[in-house]
DNA sequence: CGAATCTATCTGCTTAAACGGATATAAGAA
DNA sequence: TTCTTATATCCGTTTAAGCAGATAGATTCG
């Protein structure tokens, strides 16, 4: 697993550098992905199976959802790959951005907390939700 | 032309990266890519290419002759990014063996002489080119 | 000029992988 | 079990780019 090519092929879309980007600050799951990056889940789904194939990330179930995460300890130049990205790519605009909205986004905790709880978050009380629906775009129906 | 994907696209087939550690010892004309690299020249120069698309390496004519070379200086991540190829990928063996190869090529010296001389070695002096015709796959007919 | 050589590009074909929408699967809640 | 949600995967389509072989352009030599 040593291609290095194929390092290059998993880093080669900017949609798989925005999730990297993102997973260097802590494990996401697939649907706070497609909040920060406003995406369809099959686009966001496929960009982490590649990843994940690749040998650059992980994922663990939690209840109904899969969180991801960088792949700790990588290998050698993966490893100091992943180091480059931290380091010269975490100062650029959309890397910036997204790791904005993603406090944004966990700010809402609709995934994070447990099921139960999330779900009665979401559909009982509006007002939690109301102060924090800016950039929510029709992802989720508000009342049905 | 800070697109980082497209970076990693120039850098995600293995031919490109062969290429550009090459290129990090000097520059080269395609024909001694070729012979180093055993590819038909339709392939080297779809690659060399795609590179100089990229902004990564230059040409410059001499004679008949393209000259190849590490676009310098690079821009900033580009440049960030030579420099890891440089330190990381040196010392693998496909690396190494190319550039053991590349000595060689270079030491017969068919491109790099004036054309003048070139040719009149190739189709006059069977003896130089017979001492080292190791790995000349049919490139070039003996005589015709 | 014509011949030879080096390189770029065109041709037709093939493959990898992108996409969005639909569907299947997995898990918790009711 | 049935409903809902989260995610994975399948579908048909599209695009980028791989390939080898053929051809065209550039340059130098005679």
């Amino acid at each position: 697993m040593e291609d290095i090519a194929q390092i290059y092929k998993a880093l080669s879309e900017q949609m798989r550098l925005r999730i990297l980007m993102l997973l260097t600050h802590g494990e996401l799951c697939v649907c706070d992905l497609m909040a920060v990056l406003e995406e369809p889940q099959s686009k966001v789904s496929r960009h982490v199976a590649y990843l994940k194939n690749s040998g650059l990330i992980k994922g663990r179930r939690v209840g109904t959802w899969m969180h991801y995460f960088l792949k700790e300890p990588l290998e050698g130049l993966v490893a100091a790959h992943v180091e480059f990205l931290k380091r010269e790519l975490s100062g650029l605009d959309w890397a910036r951005d997204d790791v904005e909205k993603m406090k944004e986004v966990q700010a809402k905790k609709l995934c994070e907390a447990p099921p139960s709880v999330t779900r009665k978050r979401a559909s009982g009380t509006t007002g939690t939700a109301a102060a924090g629906m800016a950039g929510n775009k029709g992802k989720r129906k508000a009342n049905s």
